[in-house]
RNA sequence: GGAGGCGUAGCUCAGCUGGUAGAGCAACGGACUUUUAAUCCGUAGGUCAUGGGUUCGAAUCCCAUCGCCUUCACCA
């Protein structure tokens, strides 16, 4: 961006602003009481003869000006919609038409007028007092052109929220999930707490965090990767039905699906197991959809899914079996599957293996399914702070809610066994690389499992992903705000 | 981190195998009291991301740097 020419726009701007100033108006506003949105105006009769038309009140920002003589036509926006005003001389008289004069694309300005048709037929409010409430010193992107360099657009949010119409009702629909979600859980008697975001250490998941530090403790602390283990603790502390929204830190990559801080759902009821967490996610999903229009099929890119319940649900062993042809437990067939795509066999585990091929010969067929499916029933060797299925040591109690071959959530039949629970924490310890030696043993929290967690259904969702899902959105930082950028130099 | 692509006016974009930087909108000056692809006349606006190099001559070719996008790797 060159200043120079920046300055130049700003400076005109600035000339106009001490013009209002010299009008005796306050450039910058003043509280503008008893606006209604223009949304709600739009729907007001607009076809009463002069003189029986609604009086309106609307406040908002200039996204467009046709002036013509003696009169102007200013299309002004809020959040809730734009609409025409029509400012004539003789009706705001000799300031308000000299404010006129030193209006720009931008600017902040309230009307109060009526409503009605203008002779071509289009909706106006015609303004009988205008007041200014604030002007914008830099040129805003026409109305035309629009905003499609993304980079401008995600280091402009703000101009981004008001020339793009899609950006902002992408944004008010992920706030309408969010709440459906906590309506739906609160409704079930769930409550919702606020763990800690800075960790002593950082447990409950496998991923790199992100370092910082406390002054006057003068320790190290890291950004919390996981909601988890201090829901757990609440659970000991018999919060049975607890979750928590809130974002989560990952010190890794950057992709269309990945952001560093994301927002995490984590839910845990006691006394309940994977299943009751399946149950729970349809319906939970599908009142989020509910709350942002029903429609259960929902295009999503080239493709649709289709959310109508119930929701297919698959065990992992014959997913596998299905797309590679072998057993999961046939060990030399694995084995053999695997050197065929050219992966290491040597001093791999066997269920390590297995999930190495799962994700390159079953997720390729998840993504082509239109539905959403839990796949559930995971090699224990996957996940070893889940319970095992009764009868069969091999078998997690796990399932993953895939929708097009995106991972959306995960749920388990938690450990709540402190003995193996640490035993796991330890060879975790012994067997980390360097780059990930900032794990550490969670003391703390196995001496809270100690006193007695009870048996525990646990569940994790990605509510970016799903607000992607759910509203039609291929990259994560759209359904994010302020996705994270390289500064500016 | 690896590989590819992109970066020209405030915004949206042209600019061919190297030959004096363009348009629309926005802006500025003037005209017009009912406009809605966006009235008419005129004016101004650019270190072509940044820094080097090749060349008589570089927005264009080469190298490096910065930023963004796509993709792979890691993850959710």
């Amino acid at each position: 961006m060159s200043d120079a020419v920046d300055s130049n726009f700003e400076q005109v701007r600035t000339d106009k602003l001490k013009k209002i100033e010299a009008l005796g108006l306050d450039p910058w506003g003043q509280r503008f009481d008893g606006h209604q949105p223009i949304g709600d105006i739009r729907k007001l009769p607009d076809d009463k003869p002069e003189g029986e038309r609604p009086k309106v009140r609307a406040a908002g920002r200039i996204v467009q000006r046709r002036g013509q003589g003696k009169a102007f036509f200013i299309d002004i926006w809020d959040w809730t919609g734009k609409v025409q005003v029509m400012i004539g001389q003789k009706q705001v008289g000799d300031q308000g038409w000299e404010l006129t004069q030193l209006f720009d694309l931008g600017d902040l300005i309230g009307v109060d007028g009526d409503f009605g048709k203008t002779r071509m037929g289009e909706p106006t409010i015609f303004v009988s007092k205008l007041t200014f409430l604030g002007k914008s010193l830099l040129p805003h992107p026409d109305k035309w052109g629009g905003m499609a360099d993304i980079e401008f657009r995600l280091r402009h949010r703000y101009l981004d929220l008001v020339y793009s119409p899609e950006t902002l009702d992408r944004t008010l629909r992920r706030i309408q999930i969010v709440r459906a979600i906590r309506t739906h859980l609160d409704k079930l008697g769930y409550v919702e707490v606020e763990g800690p975001t800075l960790h002593a250490i950082a447990g409950g998941a496998a991923a790199r965090p992100f370092i910082t530090h406390h002054n006057t403790l003068d320790i190290d602390l890291y950004l919390r990767i996981a909601l988890e283990l201090h829901l757990k603790r609440l659970l000991v502390g018999g919060i049975e039905k607890v979750y928590e929204i809130g974002r989560v830190f990952r010190n890794e990559g950057i992709s269309p699906t990945h952001n560093p801080e994301f927002t995490m759902l984590e839910l845990y009821q006691a006394y309940g197991n994977y299943e009751t967490m399946m149950e729970l996610t349809e319906k939970m999903v599908l009142a989020a959809i509910d709350a942002i229009g029903g429609e259960q099929k929902r295009p999503h890119g080239e493709r649709t899914i289709d959310f109508a319940p119930p929701w297919d649900r698959k065990k992992y062993g014959d997913l596998f079996q299905q797309c590679t042809g072998k057993a999961i437990d046939d060990r030399a067939g694995v084995a053999a599957a695997a050197r065929e795509i050219g992966l290491n066999t040597q001093n791999t585990d066997h269920d390590v293996l297995v999930h190495k091929l799962f994700e390159i010969k079953v997720e390729p067929y998840l993504e082509t399914l239109d539905r959403p499916v839990f796949v559930h029933d995971y090699p224990a060797g996957l996940c070893p702070l889940t319970k095992r299925k009764a009868g069969q040591p091999g078998i997690a109690e796990r399932f993953e809610l895939y929708v097009l071959g995106m991972e959306v959530a995960n749920a388990y039949t938690e450990l709540n066994d402190p003995i193996t629970q640490e035993q796991t924490f330890r060879q975790q310890l012994a067997g980390l690389a360097e780059e990930d030696s900032m794990a550490k043993m969670d003391a703390d929290f196995v001496r809270a499992l100690k006193h007695g967690m009870p048996p525990t259904g646990g569940l994790g969702v990605g509510i970016d992903r799903l607000a992607m899902l759910l509203t039609n959105t291929t990259t994560i930082r759209d359904v994010i705000l302020f996705p994270l950028l390289r500064p500016e130099k």
